[in-house]
DNA sequence: GTCTATACCACGATAGAC
DNA sequence: GTCTATCGTGGTATAGAC
């Protein structure tokens, strides 16, 4: 409505810029009320006023963030699919992942050089409050970036895929939720002219290695088996069983293996 | 040491096994002590005596763990540079780094069918109770990897190696966490002979992938680049910035990653 | 409609009784 | 070794000030 004052919505935001910056740091379960409040400057009674929950809270913190993300990513997605048409290829559908993201890490929004941090603990979070939530709300975009891939690499089986984006975006949010993003990127960029496309271009370039190594057939199946059980290897963490259940008493655990 | 009785020794199993079983499914923070000794059917303060703090007891349950699978790992790389030399090639260094892994969670030890999912729960798990953990008591056996590596991938730098090594560990790690392991695992194998050779070769191929790749450079990068700029490419997510005060201002302070 | 003070129950941790 | 009582802190809910 016309709320004259400019108070409210400043709570709102400073609420939520202070959630996300602990939620970056600790992850959900670690981040408390007070602390997120005090941080904010607010009442300690704010986040329920303007949230309800906790809950809702980081709902909230994960929304602002991830849902021009999302749209991002689905308007690139459509701008290639028009312009490639049949033509599209599985690079064009990683810029189409990778590039918004890139592109918010890039910009000068306010905590914009924290994007890719947040969006790695986002994705590994283990606390169901986040995994629910961003498995619920950006399945479709999912959808349909895993049916782009799926025209584009038509050789992988919908189960060989499933493994290997499910590999390659783990890998991405895992080496994202490091921290280590700064570093890396700097060491990579720091003497060259184009920084988005390098960033894009190594990214991709191990996604691509992913999505289309060569499926492993018996044959590599088998020497590797043969690596197994090779003389000093195939005895090492045999777990030769003769106790049935129940462990020894022993402090240090000697069983397991 | 002498307890003759039965009873205290199965106390601390029966707390490591309900902390797991917890750790497992939410992550170190969400797991709460009354949880845990409600599971264990144990007393609330049993934990304090037994182990002294909740840390404490995080560290009993990844070192009982870990510690077996860390040794193997050694063992496994110590066979594999005996037997070949000079000759090791990233296969071998994979192989002694998934072996054991995918040993234990085929054996048939209690709650070995959930290993991998708690490694990578282990692995990607936001509290620096964990985190630190584990950074401080396998780095021995992460060096050593990382040496052997990068003897068999010479044609890597130093950073490069390790940003690869770190994208594919991660990779591991959030697959594994995922949960989605057992599902996935099992469709791949239902029908084949050799499940333990089988599942390294799969995990194998993928890390060959993306340690091999091949190092994007400018050419690449502005074949990106050219994507990027598209019509109807390049405005989405542009964040219209007129104020470019902070360019391409090296902040790297850091020279050595 | 916005914000504050305060009370409520569950949590981790400790001391001391048994 | 095991248990109970207790303290400070966590998330939540409500009454009331502006």
């Amino acid at each position: 409505m016309v709320t004259a004052r400019l108070s409210p919505a400043d709570t709102k935001t400073r609420i939520l810029d202070a959630a996300e910056s602990l939620f970056v740091s600790g992850g959900f379960d670690s981040m408390s009320m007070r602390q997120i409040t005090s941080a904010a400057a607010v009442n300690l009674a704010a986040v329920n006023y303007h949230f309800g929950t906790k809950d809702a809270l980081i709902h909230a913190v994960l929304s602002r963030k991830l849902d021009p993300l999302d749209a991002q990513r689905r308007a690139m997605l459509d701008a290639f699919e028009s312009n490639y048409g049949a033509k599209l290829n599985c690079e064009h559908v990683l810029v189409a992942l990778f590039l918004p993201a890139v592109r918010i890490f890039r910009s000068d929004a306010p905590g914009a050089d924290r994007f890719l941090h947040f969006l790695g603990r986002a994705y590994t979070d283990p606390s169901p409050v986040v995994r629910d939530f961003i498995q619920t709300h950006y399945i479709e975009t999912l959808g349909r970036f895993f049916f782009a891939f799926q025209r584009t690499l038509p050789e992988l089986s919908r189960e060989d895929l499933g493994f290997r984006l499910n590999f390659a975006m783990g890998a991405l949010s895992s080496v994202l939720a490091g921290g280590n993003t700064h570093r890396l990127i700097r060491e990579f960029t720091q003497q060259q002219g184009d920084h988005e496309a390098l960033i894009l271009a190594r990214l991709s370039s191990l996604m691509v290695a992913a999505l289309k190594a060569p499926l492993p057939g018996p044959q590599e199946a088998s020497e590797f088996g043969a690596m197994a059980n090779l003389p000093g290897v195939a005895q090492i963490g045999q777990v030769l069983v003769e106790t049935t259940e129940s462990v020894p008493s022993s402090t240090a655990s000697a069983p397991t293996t």
